[in-house]
DNA sequence: CTGTTAGCGCATTCAC
DNA sequence: GTGAATGCGCTAACAG
């Protein structure tokens, strides 16, 4: 049977409130004796009982915010999922979920969604920031007012509980060893990315350059396309850019549009076979893999990403539990065709 | 505000212990009462609080057994970790887990522990069992005691809660698909495993296999080496094995004592240049990646799997959730050199 | 068959 | 500064 406050409110020859008071550091208790319960709180290896905290929580309702700000692909779906499935878990609690979505990568729209959700009253946010001063300095100001905000997705410079998702550059790193493993030490590559208003995606294209320099020096960069984050739109612009890139033999695909891009791939007449290596692993790329474009996919689990964001935030907010790092890193894995069929 | 039992009792007219038998199936409630309240229930979308059944559950302690019948290699720790991590979260609910750690594989012996903990009054059981009658046997025993068992890492055909593991026929089907990506269309693989009593390690290799023919027909399986799960021992079986097998050039390592089998391979002059695959992520490993032998590593999670197991018991046996599935399977996944540097 | 109540451990409020 | 009492939602034991 573990201890209790009310076994150290025996041992201490005083009442349970008082403990509390001590343990939790409020304010309205004798220093000597709060220094003695914390030193028996301390002897008989006292925990506090999450549960019964729990319980108690749930007399104030807490609301969390979140933000995602950019087209709704798989990637979100699952990462929506995931938020789902931990708001499932913490509803209990009297936790709230209250989100906003939009498109685009205008920073006003999404200031506007933040004072939206501060107007309703949240107690922490979770958001997919675009790298923008205002958008900075806006989080900033929910700091000062007591918002707990964490990071999802992309990391940003910004001062908050943490950041919760995937390290890109190291993802980056990771696409760049693929390419080396499958396209041989002289290959040519072309990478198409998602748009670089979002961090992260900048992130992940300078891994990529780094382990080429340092590890690959013999593969050539043919070329970076920036694609729009829409099926059609990144089709024509693939299509065109191949063109250009025909002695490529090796493409990789960042975006999360894969379908519009591995769609140009397979209508390009490339000089030799090419390898492909994509990012997560929504349906298409799933086809693709099947069929035998895809060589391997990088994945994120965007599921697990959401899931997080959201218990960290409760954790600290309901819990008081501080994170144990500022960057909550989900691992970064490679799937081929066998993981999979 | 989420709704509870008493506002239930309220709309029913009635008390909430006649609210908790009719949702909870318990006897003694009217037939047509116990129907109205579940209607209710259901009309207002009633979800049990699990916080509150929690700080409840806590009045009477539950025990978990766990028996780990494998030697302690880096695998095990980590799941250890995995439990250990599961441990500290349901303690709260009153839940104390017991564990049993044995070496070899003497099916007698698991027994005999099986036994020792039962007879310590525990409520489930997580184990790594032996792919043996009598350990099936002694099984479906416990179970027919009411004891819950779960098994971990590898599974054997035995009618329980759940498994909790790797798809290790998955996972042998990634290694063949490495293989193929790495050594080319006709390589020479040759394949050292722990020992064949786990019957995982069984279906891995069935896996393998499996691919190599449906996939990679040329590629050709030179021998399987079956190894002790003993650095030393492991080292010599190896270095004899390879010397026969000198003209390999993709070797695949799934055994817990990577270091020996490793060394082998570095003192082993191949005809040409080897790949290596191995299996999770020890410090063995890891270095062997970084100065260039292994090219890849197929990771089993050993964290999460332990972690799992136990949040599974727990949920069942103390808060009353069947898994969704039998089979709650942890990904297998592909790391390479910049996935860790 | 049904209602009432105590209590799981903690936080909070109100007395003193 | 401190103690006592109440309640979070649920279960179990006891009364009726």
């Amino acid at each position: 049977m573990a201890v209790t406050i009310k076994k150290i409110a025996e041992l201490a020859g005083v009442s349970v409130g008082t403990v509390d008071r001590a343990l939790n550091n409020r304010k309205g208790v004798n220093q000597e004796v709060a220094g003695r319960i914390k030193e028996i709180a301390d002897s008989v290896g006292y925990v506090p009982n999450t549960v019964a905290k729990g319980l108690v929580a749930r007399r104030k309702e807490v609301k969390i915010g979140v933000i995602i700000h950019t087209p709704k692909h798989a990637f979100i779906e699952e990462l929506l999922a995931g938020i789902q499935a931990a708001n499932k878990k913490i509803a209990d609690y009297g936790v709230e979920i209250m989100a906003r979505y939009g498109e685009g990568y205008d920073a006003d729209s999404q200031i506007r969604m933040i004072d939206e959700l501060v107007d309703e009253g949240i107690h922490a946010l979770a958001i997919i920031p675009l790298n923008d001063k205002r958008v900075v300095d806006k989080l900033e100001e929910l700091r000062k007012r007591g918002i707990t905000v964490a990071l999802m997705v992309s990391d940003i410079d910004v001062d908050c509980l943490a950041y919760v998702g995937c390290d890109l550059y190291r993802g980056g790193r990771i696409i760049g060893g693929l390419a080396g493993m499958l396209g041989g030490r002289d290959s040519k590559v072309v990478y198409c990315t998602a748009p670089l208003e979002i961090l992260g995606n900048v992130r992940r294209l300078d891994g990529l350059k780094d382990v080429l320099q340092e590890r690959y020096p013999d593969i050539h960069l043919l070329g970076v396309c920036e694609l729009q984050n829409d099926d059609l739109a990144a089709y024509r612009q693939a299509a065109i850019a191949f063109k250009e890139y025909r002695d490529a033999d090796t493409i990789v695909v960042t975006t999360g549009c894969t379908k519009g891009v591995l769609s140009a791939i397979e209508e390009t007449v490339f000089e030799k076979k090419v390898n492909v290596i994509t990012l997560d692993l929504a349906k298409p790329v799933e086809q693709a893999m099947a069929r035998g474009l895809v060589q391997a996919t990088v994945v994120q689990h965007p599921f697990l990403q959401g899931k997080k964001v959201i218990e960290t935030l409760f954790n600290y907010v309901v819990m008081g539990k501080v994170p144990d790092s500022k960057k909550i890193y989900i691992d970064t894995d490679i799937k081929i065709y066998e993981s999979i069929f």
